[in-house]
DNA sequence: AGTTGAGTTCCATTATTTGAAACTCGGTTT
DNA sequence: AAACCGAGTTTCAAATAATGGAACTCAACT
């Protein structure tokens, strides 16, 4: 129960500092020069040199010697591997991500949250062979899509508040949510409902049904959600497939409870209230 | 062309130590107590507790408070999204991955070398929908698998020594090869034919052809296969695919060379002025 | 030969990390 | 009820590692 909120979240280690140029790689996504990385970064020359030194040494960035530039190096690919398994509801979901496309036919997408953003940890498209990585690992705004207001209105406010307040409210199309007055009422929708749509509110054209997966005390998991688009289908029609999505996510939760046991702390259950 | 060789891999920095944790909550693939941690670890208990605090604040570990464990965090799974597009193959292979496995009709691998290990990062199998991030991201050995021999087979004597050093040589089937001395005249072989055979050494019944994809310099970048089962087919008949599989690593080869260019330093008139 | 700039190394200073020990706080034992 | 226990947390002086200004290397240009 430690009420401990470390705050600095990256300030003071040298851990962090590293970790950062991490970041600052990724950002380029592309192999960067060190002088590309110089530039934007607060830190001077020798350091930010040692700083990619030690992470190209412990294989976090990998150097190409012949573009002579940093890339991401593969033990991130390694670490993530596991990262998705343990740590995501993707590998419990899988079958049921896949039941729930093949109904629909439709795109179904499985994310969770990240901090006050929405990450992806799986897709389904039903129609053509899959494209994987490429979206597991993408992040996205949780204002404006299906999944992620279908999250943030499960949320105790506790934990809602900080959250909203980190929202952008980037203006994406005209229906976009533009103000935290504005989620906090759609949001009261979606708690009643059950369920939430995106209207067109990040993309043009781009609509779903998103259903929170709701663990034992009502706390959410993750979002699944059905996604189509305006020249395919419309929203009464998605509205339909709610009750799909929220069996798919009922069963989610349920197989997600299920796993977390087995493999676990097999001593004794502390009093748990 | 610094000559420089940072052997130190995980030795004397703080950064190192600190990602030697994240290991070691991936090694135990499930959500890990504090104390089970510092039973295996090398650092006194304060240290260990720092190091913890510090990653969970990065987002590298998260805290799952209710089982007090911790388990790898999602900013990894959002780095190796990026670590998988910018320094894999499978981005630009991808096309190509569909293409020989619906012409063979079998399960096909993209591979890279990872120090000495194989990491595949793209599979596609082209009976049933696909099962992907189960398998990006997994490692392999390379001294039995067609993909890892295909890229060894390839490699400069330079960068080929210290890895065969580093293999295992454990038997997994009868036919595994067991010595530095038979994998090298494998090699040998390999490079004459152009392509590699898993003569069942790694996992009974399971035999595939493997290529490597070489860029311009002959360098091997990765390897892809086509794998089956004895049951299904044989070698023979895997060797008339290999044509086929030799002319993807080609097409792979040649977009990723092409690929490389584009969005790149285009500055590059910084010589110029 | 001379200049430039990316990349690399040096090293005295400074700040962070270290870890033994002490403490906290539920729960358990006597 | 008091004492105990052990997982988890905090403290603080000593030890260690990080810092960054400046000097250096080396190749490509002028």
């Amino acid at each position: 129960m430690a009420a401990k909120q470390n705050d600095e979240t990256a300030e003071g280690g040298t851990v962090g500092k590293a970790l950062s140029v991490l970041d600052q790689v990724a950002a380029f996504g592309r192999p960067v020069r060190f002088s590309e990385l110089l530039e934007r970064s607060p830190f001077p020359k020798a350091t930010l040199y040692r700083f990619v030194q030690t992470l190209v040494g412990q294989g976090m960035l990998a150097f190409d010697a012949e573009r002579n530039a940093y890339a991401l190096g593969v033990r991130l690919v390694r670490l993530a591997h596991t990262a998705w398994q343990q740590s995501s509801l993707a590998p419990v979901a899988r079958p049921h991500v896949d039941q729930l496309a093949a109904l629909a036919g439709e795109t179904v997408h499985l994310a969770q949250l990240d901090a006050a953003q929405v990450l992806y940890v799986d897709k389904r498209n039903a129609a053509q062979p899959i494209e994987m990585y490429s979206s597991a690992g993408k992040v996205g705004p949780a204002y404006c899509t299906g999944v992620g207001k279908a999250m943030l209105a499960f949320l105790p406010e506790a934990e809602l508040a900080p959250i909203l307040a980190q929202q952008s409210f980037h203006v994406f199309t005209p229906t976009t949510l533009t103000s935290e007055a504005a989620l906090r009422s759609e949001l009261r929708a979606i708690r009643e409902a059950g369920y939430a749509f995106d209207r067109e509110e990040h993309e043009p054209g781009i609509i779903c049904v998103a259903v929170p997966i709701l663990n034992a005390g009502a706390r959410p998991l993750g979002a699944i959600s059905v996604t189509s688009s305006t020249a395919r289908t419309s929203l009464a029609a998605l509205e339909a497939l709610a009750p799909d999505v929220q069996s798919a996510a009922e069963t989610i939760a349920r197989d997600a409870e299920a796993w977390r046991f087995p493999n676990e702390i097999k001593s004794n259950e502390r009093a748990g209230v």
